[in-house]
DNA sequence: TTATTTAATCAAGTGTTTTAACAAAGTAAA
DNA sequence: TTTACTTTGTTAAAACACTTGATTAAATAA
């Protein structure tokens, strides 16, 4: 569940928000009866919290499944014109805006480039407008948005609603995003870092439906991990937990930005891949990359290159694999995770990835957490993260809706008549 | 806290049981006041709350604290003779049983011999005949027992209460050991990791109070991690989370025990840093260990040797330190826990490998978690899994007690006249 | 049509928490 | 000493959430 109330804060319509988040990520839709199983409560108690729900358009009513025997029982689903939300993907070069209902469904998508370097003045007015052009495409007010899930690559302290010590966010160390875009918008605002919210997005709706705790492991020019635990998103202690990128794999390995010698990252992020490409470019070997100009040599086109046969081009893929399959293997020993999704740029550009890790991990895992373990590729490809967001921000919309901090913005999107 | 409440459970008594778990893991004693506002409850209704926790003789008022203005405030504290409890700890040649009172100190302790390879069966007689003994040493009746709480050196399934593939426990694969020992002594059992109950005991009355995640590493004749994540222990998803010892941190290093190569267990264990010495003795090389018959030449007399000045013994136990050191910073890098507890037998013998563990960490984990996390060696000595057992057994007693589960035992420690 | 089964609701009662007023126990200043 | 002030803790009535136990609803099978 997304709604847990540690033992400090009050328990005020708990049973509310546990009712609805089990409506919500139910694989087959969910009746009273059932809730009621699950919640250990009675049925007439979940009947008079459903009918709240129903009132507040929060959950509708689906047809009834048939059952061999007995009355059937009345589905209940997320209502998915309970409200709007948006999402904010921001990466170290590009910005994924989408707009999504209650049920998650993506009702526009914005694709554009971004420099996140340029910092965050800059970067956050390209999201505004970004944004802003997004509803006006839609015919949608920016009132009518209940909440935004916004996605950065850094470290975020969530309750700050910023980023702290940030690698590749130069100019946005402790600068108020949260509170900069709540104040542009006007309307509640959560601010994740982008791993964390790919490992949201696909245990809500991709490969990690179900899974209790699992990893994403975020392939693109740099690498990180974000961490599900318990059905929640687990950041650490200061919002820097996931760090997988930065582990040591090879005491005598090449410098990595960081400062330290031999991390993952400076052997498998994309960075990574595509220096050694370039390396083995310049080096005369015979290989299929020969015919691109070094500027535009990529890891995307080392991944193309590998899956069109070229042995070289395999070779440092697998390579590549191989090293963050040890780091994997680290952390599956570590955390003992229900699974572990790889996903991003990188990962996405073949299974030839994938396919090394596993093996490396099979091999440096202990028996117990390994026979468990499901290593698989990011189901919702490029939107892992975009989705994760999406989930934020449907997350906060709900949760205010059923504390009544919100008007009810019924049938905002093409009622019926 | 560590009464935490998923969604999918009643929330019935759920206030009285954070009440009581505030009071427990408050440093200085609270009052209801200062309840109220940590619980999001108004004053009224911690009257109410607290009444019931005092007619149940859990808890008691301790005498007034002084304030600058106003009514001071009535010290509430746990209730040491609310109830009586026992804790287990199982090591891989050891077995350390105690008695303990709510406010979890030691009444009385046993610590004798054990040779877990010997199995279930042969083992649970000797704990069971243990902790009888110690029960009729101070006039206990075993009935007046609420809860035990039991740690074993191997992975736990805290819900089946068994262990589950461990490496070092030949012949308790999936044993019933908590069913066994409930019957035995018909009270609640609880079983855990010894790892596991190391964290917890540091977390609550060791060098981890406050914190809401921890890692304690145990450097015995293995090497195993316990996590603690929002307060609580995290088992992970099929119980071996904290598989610490079996990370590889060399891939060309030795074989390991458990088949890999490189692991850190080979590297900086107990065993291995034995190894280690003979092998040095063997050579000839000057040092005070060449007095010692090989036969007895342990890790703890490599750590003697070192804190009376030998040099070659304290290369050992530093290049132990170091490789700890690694595996701990790619630990703190993807956990960024707020502490890092070293215990266990090794850890405990001096400075010297805390203070290489917390140099290695420094030079490769990341700037921002670095920041914050603090590396120190454990306060509770060779008794953290113990403390920790004491924890979870005071849980289940007291949690018992609220839910009425229980006879009300009151002052069955010597009460007074 | 009737029996059976399972789902959902209703009405009365229980227990917990809030509201709002008040009592208690201290300090500080008149 | 009295009074004002501050903070803690209590009380009684009302609001609220949930349970209990009975009832209604909607399906299938005989």
């Amino acid at each position: 569940m997304l709604y847990w109330i540690p033992a400090n804060q009050n328990i005020k319509n708990f049973n509310k928000h546990s009712a609805v988040d089990l409506i919500r990520f139910a694989s087959n839709g969910v009746s009273r009866t059932e809730l009621a199983e699950q919640m250990g409560l009675t049925r007439a108690a979940l009947t008079m919290i459903v009918t709240d729900l129903l009132e507040n358009g929060v959950i509708l009513e689906a047809e009834s499944r048939a059952i061999p025997n007995g009355r059937p029982p009345v589905v209940l689903e997320i209502n998915p014109k309970g409200g709007l939300v948006a999402a904010v993907d921001m990466g170290a070069t590009h910005l994924n805006i989408a707009l999504a209902d209650f049920s998650a469904k993506i009702i526009g998508e914005k694709y554009l480039p971004l420099d996140i370097k340029q910092g965050p003045q800059s970067c956050l007015a390209e999201v505004n407008r970004g944004l802003r052009e997004l509803l006006a495409e839609h015919n949608i007010n920016l009132s009518q948005l209940m909440a935004v899930g916004v996605g950065v690559p850094g470290p975020v302290i969530t309750d700050a609603g910023m980023v702290v010590s940030p690698p590749i966010m130069p100019g946005w160390d402790s600068f108020p995003i949260r509170d900069n875009l709540q104040k542009e918008w006007g309307c509640s605002i959560s601010l994740n870092n982008d791993a964390e919210l790919g490992a949201l997005g696909e245990w809500a709706y991709g490969a990690g439906r179900g899974e209790q705790n699992l990893a994403f492991i975020k392939v693109g020019s740099g690498i990180g991990a974000g961490l599900i635990i318990n059905q929640q998103i687990y950041g650490g202690t200061t919002g820097s937990a996931g760090e997988i990128g930065h582990i040591t794999v090879d005491e005598n390995g090449p410098l990595c930005t960081c400062g330290n010698h031999g991390c993952l990252e400076a052997f498998a992020g994309g960075n990574a891949i595509a220096l050694q490409a370039k390396k083995m470019v310049a080096s005369g070997k015979r290989t299929l990359l020969s015919s691109i100009p070094t500027e535009n040599l990529t890891a995307q086109e080392v991944g193309k290159a590998a899956r069109r046969g070229d042995l070289p081009s395999q070779e440092i893929i697998m390579r590549a694999g191989t090293f963050i399959g040890i780091a994997i293997a680290g952390l599956v020993n570590l955390f003992n995770p229900g699974a572990v999704i790889i996903g991003g740029g990188v990962a996405l550009s073949g299974d030839l990835l994938t396919t090394s890790i596993r093996q490396a991990v099979r091999e440096r895992s202990l028996r117990a957490p390994k026979q468990g373990v499901h290593i698989t590729t990011a189901m919702l490809g490029r939107r892992s993260s975009l989705m994760g967001a999406t989930v934020q921000a449907v997350n906060i919309a709900i949760h205010d809706l059923i504390e009544k901090k919100h008007p009810v913005y019924r049938d905002i999107l093409a009622p019926e008549k």
